[in-house]
DNA sequence: CTCCAATCTGAACACTGTTGAGATGCTGGC
DNA sequence: GCCAGCATCTCAACAGTGTTCAGATTGGAG
């Protein structure tokens, strides 16, 4: 549809779309500008009235896959099993949707994932990291989590989750059973969130590195 | 040196270093195999005689890099401080050596951390993850992590400190001061090994995701 | 000294990201 | 209806890329 048109209409979500097909059908780095102009029917140079350039074509598609990826584990908390929403339970299921996401569509996420600093400027919203935070609150505020060790543990929790699916985006480690992925999700997470947990009641005695040191975290300025 | 030679000597390892030193100048992408060969005063399809590919040249790169980084983990685990070699504070030195190094060599760290799957037969050794399994091993003999957590902790910390490493190389995650880098990790090492203690000893109440389901280490497919 | 295998060169190929000058077609004012 | 203005797109070109291959150059074994 829309053959044959000098304008095309949208071709800006268009180029993002075959751009993501293309990485889905060659990975992350197998494709060129060129090919996804091609793909929609357009001229190489066209794509350049949208993206300044290849590199900004790949941080639209990186921001905007991220902020579906937020919407979606959202959505995940919200439909968590077990009883009024247990907060830790809400956070395996996030932690699940993240990793999961990964593993499904492994060569989007190394592209997402990689992407360095997506744009200081960037409004992805939600921003997966947000909804991290926001959960941690709620575990917080329902006393899983003990005051001293809420600061900066959106920090572990993420360095955790972070590390699990980029391993198995890059395929550096595999699971033959798909179900054990979501086990050791949860394991990870339950393990960071008692570790988390026993921490704050050993800090009395502990002499250093009782309290959070996060300074910045810069993907979310505003944060 | 050796100007003007016909026959340049050690033209692997050579072209392994320009790229290195390039790597740290552009950053893990601004740069080619022809500048690569340049610098050395080689022609370009001299290269082809030693890599079939720029990307194998890029894999040896990491190989050489994962393989010295394994070394000085090493030694990093030796040089711990604290009496007779405390197998936790073993741990928290060998987490502050990776991810140090991935922040202080962040574009070489980039390019190998990303890598996907290292040649399936590569003997890289020893390897980081060796060195993590070993030191893990080492603490559980000394008691300090009960036996049912055992199995598949190595999966547990090294994605917890690999998530670290990568985001502090990608620059989404940035620390003003230095010093507050060993803080963070020996915080996301000691939280991660007293979460999976604790996790044994609450083990016989919990119906499921008991045990480690850790099927293949891809990358240690010996281990 | 001679020959061989290893090593490197030179020129070419198809392809890439990117640019600038010009063609095309939609839109709003007359 | 028509025409100007403008965003949008095309065409042709540039420099630079990874890669290949026939042939030149060499150090070392016989």
């Amino acid at each position: 549809m829309a053959k044959g048109r000098y304008h095309h209409g949208d071709l800006r979500s268009a180029l993002l779309d075959a751009a993501e097909a293309l990485v889905r059908e060659r990975g992350a780095d197998g494709w060129s500008l060129r090919e996804a102009s091609a793909r929609v029917g357009v001229s190489p140079s066209a794509a350049y009235h949208h993206f300044a350039s290849r590199d900004t074509l790949v941080r639209a598609l990186s921001e905007r896959t991220l902020a579906w990826l937020g919407e979606r584990l959202r959505e995940h908390c919200e439909h968590a099993p077990g009883q009024a929403g247990d907060p830790q339970l809400r956070l395996i299921a996030l932690g699940c949707g993240y990793v999961r996401w990964s593993l499904d569509d492994p060569a989007v996420a190394r592209l997402v994932l990689r992407g360095g600093a997506t744009a200081p400027d960037s409004a992805i919203s939600p921003h997966p990291h947000d909804v991290l935070t926001a959960e941690l609150d709620r575990l917080a505020a329902a006393g899983g989590l003990p005051e001293p060790a809420r600061e900066g543990a959106e920090f572990v929790v993420w360095a955790a989750l972070h590390g699990l699916a980029v391993l198995l985006a890059d395929g550096l480690v595999h699971f033959d059973d798909p179900r054990a992925v979501d086990l050791q999700t949860a394991r990870v997470v339950r393990t960071t969130l008692n570790g988390l947990a026993q921490e704050a009641s050993h800090a009395a005695g502990r002499p250093a590195g009782r309290s959070a040191h996060t300074e910045r975290l810069a993907r979310r300025p505003r944060g």
